[in-house]
DNA sequence: TAGGCCATCTGGTCCT
DNA sequence: AGGACCAGATGGCCTA
């Protein structure tokens, strides 16, 4: 497969991750140990001697996240990691490994050294989680998406709610006859606190609550045609519910 | 023990 | 030519 050809968008809405996001999922793993900056036996600096090449020119352990410390290198049997040895066919091919192989896979190790700090900054201002839990690297992904989602939504909401003789808006075709057509003020005082409450409710988990926003939009944009703007909008507190996934709707 | 997550190595491809 | 980016493969660690 070609590196750049762009990768088909993922649909949050099937896939396995995106279910165990979607619900007020168990994986909220405490991981004790990484949020204490280390890894499992993550204590060495990260020299790899790969392929019995002797010096590895690894010692770049350049971008300690200090939650994806480096981890212990792989065990090497007879100066040859057992990777290494499974590849052996591929690796014959274009000879011994030099110095270019060896700086390459410091700059790939440094690069995702460097992502890993990227998604840490991104942990660190999304909302914290009400238990020492780290977002996984896909699930720091969506809740971001579903959190920036979430609050363009309360700004969009926020301004409808300001425009006192805002237009209405037809009801989408196909839409609950009880359903709102418009966003009232009842509805959005819970909106607000159904989008927002969220972040400061211990009892809640912020992901599940942006995943609810994040299936509003789908819900959203399933239901409008192009050009018009979203007017249903039917929140139910989702926060301090026994079961939040049966609490919600759209 | 299986499954999830992760770090790392690796070779291919694209870009500068 | 060399760096950046990408995805596959692999093995370690952790949890249910």
């Amino acid at each position: 497969m070609s590196p750049k050809e762009p990768c088909a968008p993922t649909d949050l809405r099937t896939s396995r991750d995106a279910v165990t996001l979607c619900r007020f999922s168990p994986t909220v793993r405490s991981r004790v140990k990484e949020a204490g900056g280390t890894l499992g036996t993550g204590d060495t600096g990260d020299t790899l001697g790969t392929g019995g090449t002797g010096d590895t020119g690894d010692t770049g352990d350049t971008g300690d996240t200090g939650i994806n410390a480096p981890r212990k290198p792989l065990a090497v049997a007879g100066g040859e990691a057992p990777s290494m040895i499974n590849l052996r066919p591929r690796s014959e091919k274009s000879a011994p490994r030099g110095r270019r192989r060896i700086k390459a896979n410091d700059r790939e190790r440094s690069r995702m050294h460097n992502l890993n700090s990227a998604l840490d900054a991104l942990r660190r201002i999304l909302p914290a989680l009400p238990e020492e839990a780290k977002l996984t690297k896909i699930e720091t992904l969506r809740f971001a998406h579903n959190y920036i989602w979430a609050l363009s939504e309360t700004l969009r909401m926020a301004d409808q709610h300001g425009h006192a003789h805002a237009p209405e808006y037809p009801a989408p075709v196909g839409s609950d006859p009880g359903s709102p057509t418009s966003v009232s003020s009842a509805e959005w005082d819970s909106a607000s606190s159904a989008v927002s409450g969220c972040e400061i409710s211990a009892a809640c988990d912020p992901r599940n609550c942006y995943t609810f926003a994040h299936q509003m939009k789908c819900k959203i944009l399933s239901r409008e045609p192009p050009g018009v703007r979203p007017v249903t909008f039917y929140f139910k507190s989702i926060c301090g519910e026994e079961d939040p996934r049966n609490t919600w709707r759209i």
